[in-house]
DNA sequence: AATATCGGCGC
DNA sequence: GCGCCGATATT
C-alpha cells in the first residue's frame, strides 16, 4: 500500500491532534462507499462512533457530532473559524465554550487528566450564602487569561468594540491586560450567582505570592 | 500478529 | 439505506 502521506486532516470538532480519514472501497460488492476512520492524537484508530464515545467518555458531547462527515450537525452552524470551540448544549439550550468548562484540563490527550487545584482557604473567602457555598466548584488561578486574543462578533462577523476599564479598577496579577479583565469580569458576572467584589486581600500579599493570596472566586482586581 | 479492506447483520 | 463490526485478505 502507499507509504506515503496519507490522506489525513485536521478534524475541527474534536481536540487538536485528532485526525480524520475517509477510504473509498475500490473493489466487491460494496465499491464506491467509503469508511471512516479517525485517529487520537496517541495513533488509536477509531472506526465507528461508539467505540470513539467510549473512550473519551464524558469529556466531550458526540451527540451533536456526525461521525460520517466530521463536523458538528445543526441547522445552522457557524461558519466562522472564531465560533469554532463553541457548541451547542441541546438539553439547556445554552451555548457552552470550552474554555469555560474549567476544571477539565485542555490536553490533547482523549483521556480524562486530573487538574492541579487550590483550595480558598477559609480565612481569606469571601462571605457567600452557604447553600451555594457547597455546590462551588474549584477554578484555575488567572484561568481568564485564556480568553485573551477572542472577541466577541455580531452576525455579520464584525467584531465588537470592547469596553473600556471603569476608572479605580485595577487588575492584580502578571501580564494582564485591561482587555482580559474585562473578559474575567464579564465572565465572572455571567458564571456566578455571588457578589463579584475582586479581590481582599492585601496589595502587597498578592503581589508576593498569588497562589496562596489570591481568590480564584472573584476576578483578578480590586 | 497486526493491519487494511470488504461483507453483511441489524436497526 | 447505512452504521457498525465481524470476517477475510494482505503485509
Amino acid at each position: 500500500m502507499d507509504k506515503s502521506k496519507k490522506m489525513v486532516e485536521d478534524c475541527s470538532a474534536l481536540p487538536t491532534g485528532w485526525k480524520r480519514e475517509e477510504v473509498i472501497r475500490k473493489s466487491g460488492l460494496s465499491a464506491g462507499k467509503s469508511d471512516v476512520y479517525y485517529y487520537s492524537p496517541c495513533g488509536k484508530k477509531f472506526r465507528s462512533k461508539p467505540q470513539l464515545a467510549r473512550f473519551i467518555g464524558d469529556a466531550v458531547d458526540l451527540t451533536s457530532f456526525d461521525f460520517r462527515t466530521g463536523k458538528l450537525l445543526s441547522s445552522g452552524v457557524r461558519k466562522s473559524k472564531r465560533l469554532k470551540n463553541i457548541h451547542y448544549d441541546y438539553n439547556k439550550g445554552t451555548r457552552h465554550d470550552a474554555s469555560l468548562v474549567l476544571p477539565i484540563r485542555q490536553t490533547a490527550s482523549i483521556f480524562k487528566q486530573p487538574v492541579t487545584l487550590r483550595t480558598n482557604h477559609g480565612a481569606n473567602r469571601i462571605k457567600a450564602d452557604p447553600k451555594q457555598d457547597t455546590k462551588e466548584t474549584p477554578k484555575q488561578l488567572f484561568w481568564e487569561k485564556r480568553l485573551n486574543g477572542l472577541y466577541a462578533c455580531d452576525i455579520t462577523d464584525d467584531m465588537l468594540q470592547s469596553i473600556d476599564l471603569p476608572d479605580g479598577l485595577s487588575s492584580i496579577g502578571p501580564n494582564l491586560t485591561d482587555e482580559n479583565l474585562i473578559q474575567s469580569l464579564a465572565a465572572a458576572l455571567h458564571l456566578c450567582n455571588y457578589p463579584i467584589a475582586g479581590q481582599t486581600g492585601s496589595q502587597s500579599q498578592l503581589e508576593r505570592n498569588a497562589g496562596v493570596y489570591m481568590n480564584a472566586d472573584q476576578p483578578p482586581c480590586m
